[in-house]
DNA sequence: CGAGAGCGTTTGAACGTTAAAATGCCAGTC
DNA sequence: GACTGGCATTTTAACGTTCAAACGCTCTCG
């Protein structure tokens, strides 16, 4: 384990003169420079991490807190997110640092103590809920963080934050849908209280009224819980009510593998009989069959996004972005 | 930010007895112990850790790889397991440090660069394979791990491990099913070069053997993908190569949702006609109906061992860990 | 009653780095 | 030839903590 004094000594320069070759190159003369990157190599030189924070008190750190649902349920996109996250702060020299804190006011201690013991320079909130205490008490402490997903119900949310436009998804989704001929599109969604939900109802509601198909609440079914049986219940319940129905957007992958299922079960062919739609582009779309036409989040950018605006020195640029989802259309919206 | 300088200052004491009343108060006089740690609570100190880290070099940061998956297929257990060695680490003081790397001798560099500029301590490896590179380097290299994983087809694994005995879970599976009156256990399987599927592949094998039930190659079908339909293909040869078949062990949840998926087609009732085991647990299995009986690793344990041997200062106890699987029983393999 | 041991506390130094100020050198200017 | 300005490099001092040694006090015991 070399220290700048070892390859100053071999270099024949001073300390400072090794740290400005790695933290301001154009300071040195060129041979001056070279020499000096040599012994680095030759020394096989690594700065270390602590004795930098220590110094300039940046630790290149983002806490991010390990969501833990509620239900036992995964986050069927978390694999993605999480790696795009870590590749993101990567590229900018940071890493990602997992804890694990309650949710609401109860885990706020523990975002302090990671932050006051400098274990961290800042936070990205996910799994952002409904008036969740965390914006603003980040805020009030000036701890740097930025949100992926906004507050909802809330005219102006505290700090900056990154979300899919759900609502665009959903449009798109009927969109696609109307082109390939359907013309009685339901929704299948969660409980109405989710702000999520209420975003991505939206879009669909617009969506077919924009293009003159019927949009009524007999359409919309609200499935308690994000199963494949809820799903399926639901898928049974529109059908009975309404034969007519030729397409299902639904608010998850999940419940549209209910859909799936209940179609089959039915003798109906999930993209001819019926098309289907899920959302999140999970790893379950791909690998069912017919696969799952699904609403993509653009996790890489999300990420991107993220770190930009956390990592972001002057504040330059928008710190609140919407992004586009993408439709990724398979079979069990389009067969052939 | 209070310091232990301000600390001193407040409590009228010596900084080195701030930090003893911190890291050894048992050295202090209890009366002084008490002003010290009132001025502490008053001025709300926080130890900075890099400065600590800097003098004792210890950061108290494990590094974890997230893993990627080739396919773009997620691990569906991944958010346990993190959750789990979140929560693991946390309680002995430390943290999880992410980062990707490419996958066996290239990411190396990133592994040594981690190590050497002082970012985390030690690692984590999971998502092990046949020869994996990483661990008879990070041996040479002295670099402190722990594999969740065995290497297979190794007589000796350098370095500690942690694993699960899928042999034995999948040999209860099929006791499981033997007690509930099944005489003809299918195996669905992944290729034969993947050490996984051999370990379980033999649990099934053997479990059959002591039963006097039929363990046959003509028994056992090798899915090229881990996909719900390859499940469902290969459930479909096998049923109709052998109509006898009234079990079916799946070596992952995924081709369990096949085999579910076929029966159902073929209007017959998991559970009733054809019982139905999977492995892993993950969320799907709850989610899907019948509900799937699985094989649970047990990730609270395998994240508390792996954090044991790797913090354990003194090698204390078997560094070689075969942790058991539970079984999980749902519908898909006793109604009711 | 003086030497030695034990305890609680302080002092001095170091961990490896970087910011800021100081230094020395050289070329250009009047 | 002294004077200025700019550049490359070095010196000094810190960042906040802990280790190791030293200190001074009290107690024990021969």
């Amino acid at each position: 384990m070399a220290t700048l004094k070892q390859v100053a000594a071999h270099a024949e320069v001073s300390v400072q003169t090794v740290s400005n070759a790695l933290n301001a190159p154009h300071r040195l003369r060129p041979d001056t420079l070279q020499r000096v990157t040599r012994s680095i190599q030759l020394l096989n030189y690594r700065p270390n991490r602590n004795a930098r924070s220590l110094r300039t008190s940046a630790v290149e750190l983002i806490g991010y807190c390990v969501p833990s649902w509620p239900n036992g349920q995964a986050h069927l996109v978390m694999d993605q997110f999480l790696h795009s996250l870590c590749a993101s702060a990567e590229s900018s020299g940071r890493h990602i640092l997992l804890f694990t804190a309650p949710v609401g006011v109860e885990g706020m201690p523990v975002y302090e103590d990671l932050h006051a013991r400098r274990l961290v320079d800042g936070f990205v909130l996910s799994q952002t809920e409904t008036h969740d205490p965390r914006h603003g008490w980040l805020k009030e402490q000036q701890v740097p963080f930025v949100s992926f997903g906004r507050v909802w119900k809330e005219s102006t949310q505290p700090g900056p934050w990154v979300d899919v436009d759900g609502a665009a998804g959903c449009a798109a989704a009927v969109r696609h849908l109307q082109e390939t001929g359907r013309r009685r599109i339901a929704f299948l969604s969660w409980p109405e209280a989710s702000g999520l939900a209420e975003d991505r109802l939206t879009g669909w509601q617009r969506g077919c009224q924009e293009l003159g198909l019927p949009s009524g609440r007999e359409l919309a079914f609200h499935c308690q819980e994000d199963t494949i049986d809820a799903g399926a219940r639901a898928t049974a319940e529109l059908l009975d009510a309404d034969p007519g129905i030729d397409a299902i957007v639904a608010i998850s992958d999940i419940l549209a593998l209910g859909a799936l299922r209940e179609l089959s079960r039915r003798r109906l062919t999930a993209g001819v009989d019926v098309a289907v739609t899920g959302f999140d582009d999970s790893p379950l779309a791909s690998v069912v069959s017919p696969a799952l036409t699904s609403i993509r989040q653009p996790m890489d950018q999300i990420a991107t996004e993220l770190i930009d605006i956390l990592t972001a020195t002057a504040p330059a640029g928008p710190t609140e972005r919407l992004l586009q989802p993408e439709l990724i259309v398979r079979g069990s919206s389009a067969p052939g």
